[in-house]
DNA sequence: CTGAAAGCGCTTACAG
DNA sequence: CTGAAAGCGCTTACAG
């Protein structure tokens, strides 16, 4: 550890010009100022002009604390996610980040591990609206948000009162699983999406795609098929290596992520099994890397769905819009990784 | 007679009690309020506790807006990346947001695909601090950035006058040439990580760390065997081909991050070659995946370089510390990617 | 230890 | 179309 000169030089005044200074140089009282850098009408051409040049000359930007306490607009939505190195929230993050970047809104980011984040509303008065990644109805901090008094939006989740945007979670999971028993397929595990803290929505619905399926299909459940584990590539492994310890190990699993598949594809070739010649696997997601590990798998869009999302949100917030629900679609992609079931 | 409370609509924010109103209620002015909210000294403790009581009953939280204009104060930094969803940079921003979320700081974050969105300012009086991710000394931003009046730290560089925390990847790579000298091999290429708009420190380091470790083996370094890449799997696949289609081709190939890495193992596969058998293949980053690919890389504490280099900002914004430096250390992880040259 | 009051830098009815 | 002024909700010297 160095010690080092502090960061501000004597050349570079922060000399910050307020409202009023611009108004003195333009000429004009500082509320014409005001409407005339917002672009407000009731401003003439002229006058227009010779604010924004003093605005220019001096280098002026709003102070936006001011600001938000004379008009209480915030431009910030706070967004709340439980992870964000992992494939699915990074992409929605992107889309919603590009959304409000071009609206010229800042985004301030909470990292919630364990739901309860909003217990002590670290966001109070200070968003115009937040958006929450998929976490469940029933998480603490979804009623902590709901009590804002700001518009809210979920991805992944259709929360009553929400704006939301996400996938059909049951029909994606059943269509992952049709796919494989259409290969004949009748002894399917599954690996579910778990974690501490939250129970979070997706891992459910997929849950009831995956038993959906296999009910109309007329297969019996086998508790002992469903494993659960972390949303990791580890996870993935532990999560296979139970699977396949058993007496009856499955011919096929249906993974609810790509990146735990792939853990389920690093466990399988580990233990000398062939994939999909012993075993198939389906993934989730279709993350950057499925198709180097060829893996089938069920592709959501994500950047998508954080993008379209923020778009709403900002519509409830600038238009006073009604919150709107979207569902997008997802689209089976059929690679390597699964083929018929081994001649018993 | 009873007096009725004008209806509220559904959407219309609840009450939120100023800090008047808890003054009001505890029988003390706004003043005491606050200096007894913040823990300041000179508050009786039965004052205090007075206050803590009505404020909890309010559910009181002061406005961060008029807190900041009183106080110039934000609780807030501002956090540049030019990507989210690529392994270091995810791992950073946890690092990042983990430390600030226990000082409680907010952080706003900005994706800055091109260098360039300083050049509007965009949260000029907004921050107390800004991190930017691995951005170089010249790139627009850094310009921007320094006149903000802030303090500012930065990952992967060091740049004068800023915190910064880093690893060194002039020696790392090195290390990692090195290796593949060790194994024998004496034709080594290099794929570069490679950006549209702006040209990172971290590829320029670490490229000359390759050189230096040629020239030390007095190996004569070929432009040839050099080429370039999106930090992406698909950018280390197209630049692994044409590394592959050389009419001398490499026998060992440094790349210059996992993801990249991952990218040329594949298209080594496709190729019909083996790795390590034919070409071997060296990495940096150590990313969750480099295990599953069996991967021989150079790994570096991306989290940690978040988490520290946000310390570091926090002392210059709390105790007006001077900015600090800090290198980490990386660590080569010898895997199954890397063998010696195929007999000739 | 506590209160009164100025002030932070804007926005926004309200007049004109 | 423009200005004067109140006010947003805090913090902080300054007195006492």
């Amino acid at each position: 550890m160095t010690p080092r000169t502090p960061a501000r030089s004597a050349s570079a005044p922060p000399a910050t010009a307020s409202i009023q200074d611009v108004a003195r140089l333009a000429n004009v009282s500082s509320g014409t100022v005001s409407r005339a850098l917002r672009g407000l009408p009731n401003v003439s051409a002229k006058t227009r002009a010779r604010v924004l040049a003093a605005s220019q000359e001096l280098n002026y930007i709003a102070s936006p604390s001011a600001s938000s306490l004379a008009s209480g607009r915030m431009s910030t939505v706070g967004v709340i996610t439980p992870f964000i190195s992992r494939w699915f929230f990074g992409e929605v993050l992107n889309g919603i980040e590009q959304v409000l970047q071009e609206a010229r809104f800042d985004l301030v980011l909470y990292i919630d591990t364990d739901g309860k984040l909003f217990e002590s509303l670290p966001m109070k008065r200070r968003v115009d609206a937040v958006i929450l990644l998929t976490l469940p109805s029933d998480a603490p901090d979804v009623a902590g948000v709901a009590n804002l008094g700001v518009p809210v939006g979920s991805v992944g989740v259709d929360i009553e009162g929400f704006a939301s945007v996400k996938v059909d979670d049951v029909a994606s999971a059943e269509t992952a699983v049709n796919h494989l028993i259409g290969l004949g397929h009748r002894r399917i595990g599954m690996v579910v999406l778990e974690h501490d803290e939250i129970e979070f929505s997706s891992p459910r619905d997929r849950d009831r795609g995956y038993h959906q399926a296999l009910a109309r299909a007329g297969i019996e459940p086998n508790p002992a098929l469903i494993v659960k584990g972390y949303s990791t590539v580890e996870g993935g492994e532990k999560a296979a290596a139970q699977l396949l310890s058993l007496p009856e190990r499955p011919t096929a699993i249906f993974v609810q992520s790509d990146e735990m598949a792939m853990g389920v594809l690093h466990t399988i070739r580990r233990t000398g099994l062939r994939c999909p010649e012993d075993i198939s696997v389906i993934g989730f997601d279709d993350h950057e890397l499925a198709r180097v590990f060829d893996l089938t798998t069920v592709a959501q869009p994500a950047f998508e769905q954080g993008a379209q999302l923020a778009r709403f949100v900002l519509d409830m917030v600038r238009e006073k819009a009604a919150p709107r629900a979207q569902v997008l679609e997802t689209q089976l992609v059929i690679r390597g990784t699964t083929a018929p079931p081994p001649a018993v």
